[in-house]
Formats: C-alpha cells, sequence, structure tokens
DNA sequence: TATCCAATTAGATACTTATTAAATTAGATA
DNA sequence: TATCTAATTTAATAAGTATCTAATTGGATA
C-alpha cells in the first residue's frame, strides 16, 4: 500500500524543526548535541525528531566512538517529492479508465441477464459479472435500513426464485452483513477498488 | 518567512483521506456530499479537510446553487511538490558562503580590533564589524550562567576601560538579556540567522 | 413566505505529536 | 574497574488534529 509511504514522508516534512535539520544537514553532517545546540532545543528532541526522518528514509547516520553524525539522503528527498504528483495522477488515471471499461462491461451484463422487466434470468458464473448483478440488486436495498430474513427473502424474490442463493451471496461478498439474523448494507462501497487502487 | 509554508504544504498532503480527496479530484470536479459518500465520512469531515486544502492553495472551488464542487489545483500541487528541495539546499548553500565571507571578515576584524595581547582597541563603527567584536568577547562567557552588574563590568575590563558602554552593546544586540540587574547569555545565536534565512 | 438542501460551525471525544527533565544505555578512555 | 560522554528511553505534559453528532447558515425553490 503506497499510500502510507507517501503520508509518512509528507508526515516527517511538517514539522519546522526537522526541516531546519535538513537544512543544516544539507552543509554537511553534523551530530546530535550540536544540532541540539543551534537548534536550541534538548538532545532528547533531536533523537525524537531523528527517528521520525530516518522511519522516512532522508537522514543517513554514521557513529564515530559515542558520537552519532546525521547527513541527509540526498536520494530520497529528491524521489519522493515527486511521489505525491505521481501518486495522485496515476491513481486518477486507472479509476478513470477503469470506469469506462466497467461502464461498458456493466451495461452488457444488465442487457444479457435481465429480462426487458427487470427479472434476473440467472447468476453470471463469471466472477466480475457476478459482481456486478449483485451490485445492482442491491442498489434497490435502502442504505442503512435493517431487513429481516423474511423481508430479505421477499425483496429477492421480485427478481429470481432462488432467494437463499443469492441471499448467501450478498454476504459473501459482503455487500452486506448479518448480524442475529438482521441484515443490513455494507456502506463501503468503494472499499475494495480502494484497497486495490491505493 | 518562506518556512511556514512548506511546513503547511507537507501538513496538507499528511493525511491520507486528504490524498484520497485529491485523487478523488484529479479525474474531476465533486461536490462535498459526493466526496462523504465515497471516502464513507461525514460531511462535516469533508469541510475539515477542504480547509486545510485550500489553506494550502491545492484545491479549487466553484459554487453552482447550494452546491460547491472542489477540483484539484494542478499548478500548486506541482510546483510546492519541488519547493521543499529547494528550500533545504537554498538556505545549506547561501549558509556556506555566509560562512566563509563571514570567516574571512572575522579575521580581519579580529586582527585589527584587538592587540596582540588580547585587549580591545576600540569598538567598530560600521555595524557588522561591530557584532564580530561583540561575538568574540560574549564567547568568553559562560552559558546558562548568571552575572551580577559588577561582574560584568569586571569581566569587560579585561578587554576594555568604557566597560559602561560595551555591557549596553551586549543588551542592545541581544548577546545578553538583562533581568532585574543579572545578566545572562542569551542561548540563541543562531537566532538572527534564522530569521533572514527561512 | 415557508421549506428544502448542501455546506458549515460548534462542541465533544479520542488520538497523535512535540517537548522536556530525569534515568538509563552503550561505547570509549583513564 | 570506574568514569566519562553522547545518545536514547521513559514518563509526563501540553498542544494539535481527525472525527463525529447536532445545530446553524445561506441560497434556491415551491
Amino acid at each position: 500500500m503506497q499510500l502510507d509511504k507517501v503520508v509518512n514522508y509528507h508526515k516527517a516534512l511538517a514539522d519546522p524543526t526537522r526541516i531546519k535539520i535538513l537544512i543544516l544537514l544539507a552543509s554537511g553532517e553534523l551530530n546530535g548535541q550540536i544540532l541540539a545546540e543551534k537548534l536550541c532545543v534538548s538532545p532528547a528532541t533531536i533523537t525524537h525528531h531523528a527517528t521520525k526522518l530516518r522511519e522516512a528514509s532522508l537522514i543517513h547516520e554514521r557513529r564515530d566512538k559515542n558520537t552519532i553524525f546525521f547527513s541527509i539522503n540526498d536520494y530520497f528527498l529528491r524521489s519522493n517529492s515527486a511521489a505525491i504528483v505521481e501518486l495522485i495522477y496515476k491513481n486518477a488515471k486507472e479509476a478513470g479508465t477503469m470506469d469506462d471499461k466497467n461502464k461498458r462491461l456493466k451495461e452488457s451484463v444488465l442487457k444479457n441477464f435481465f429480462t426487458t422487466d427487470g427479472k434476473l434470468k440467472h447468476l453470471p458464473a463469471q466472477f466480475k459479472k457476478k459482481l456486478i448483478v449483485l451490485e445492482q440488486l442491491v442498489s434497490n436495498l435502502e442504505k442503512g435500513r435493517s431487513y429481516t430474513e423474511k423481508e430479505m427473502n421477499t425483496f429477492i424474490k421480485q427478481y429470481h426464485d432462488d432467494f437463499a442463493t443469492i441471499r448467501r451471496e450478498f454476504i459473501m461478498h459482503q455487500f452486506m452483513y448479518r448480524d442475529n439474523e438482521i441484515y443490513e448494507l455494507n456502506p463501503q462501497e468503494m472499499w475494495e477498488r480502494w484497497e486495490t487502487l491505493v
């Protein structure tokens, strides 16, 4: 999941003291106590910030006797500063083309698996097509409302006789969740898509 | 002060929800409620994040009737992502050259205004040279220690008879501060330099 | 005018983070 | 071995932030 890494990088630079540390290190390596003096903070504070910068791979460390010298990781600084732009537009583009492809697939699936009066002929065997059909059915349920099992059966029978199978598919593919015989829509429609995207 | 602006930009991108918002907006403008739905958060949360993104100039807004459409500010995103690298190296470079220049100036000032046995001939009239002399004197005081006015006078008299003037200069140029007749070194040597640098 | 609707504000809560003083660790050096 | 020194950890505090619900605003529309 690339998102975390980018967030972490920006967190590391979202603090004035840490940026000042990097400015100082850009002129050459320095140890913790000197940094503490120049920035008028305690050594403990430098350790704290060094940890954050290290986690974001923004600094190197070199030990000489008791002293640790920090230096800037120029490569990571430069490459990560550009990563955010790439992340945003790469995912936007994928989301865009995926929407287009899915739109066409969806049209054809709805045309082929539903009759003209809206009944479901049968569940597609192909995974992606099945999801499209299930999503279509589920879109006629109310968000946030609770349904009894009986109500679910009645609802599904509008479209197809095999309510048991379809009801089970709703749960299996997490369009709904069931708690103590009560069914409810899962609000996170986008979830699966996000997970694969970012 | 450019530092604040850069910190603000990185704060704006240091949150996964805000990055997701930007990814969504990269495909085209969207209003608050749609964003809230897609990200499974409340409209109030979107308002909160929109405020942060607006403050960092990362989004535009367009009103149509009751609905506000957000869109990404491509220009600011791209230009600010590069700003951090520039800030760090520009200031490092300036600090470096300044140190070189100052080093030579300092050498000549110390040679010209101090006698061979370390006494101060007289205070330079030129501002920058005066600061160098004062800094030199002050460097012989202990950090963190308190001095009475009497002790200050004795200390200064090692170098020059006109202790009153020099003592006043220490305060005026903030090398020391005085609280209730007690003098102490100002620990923020770098301060002035920082203010002009970043 | 009354009503509707998206957005915002206010207030509350839970979580994160920057900072420090004090105690501890890990390596040298005497 | 005892001691010194730079760095780290710990524990505490204070400030900041992400999120929600509920109340409010400010434009449309009926």
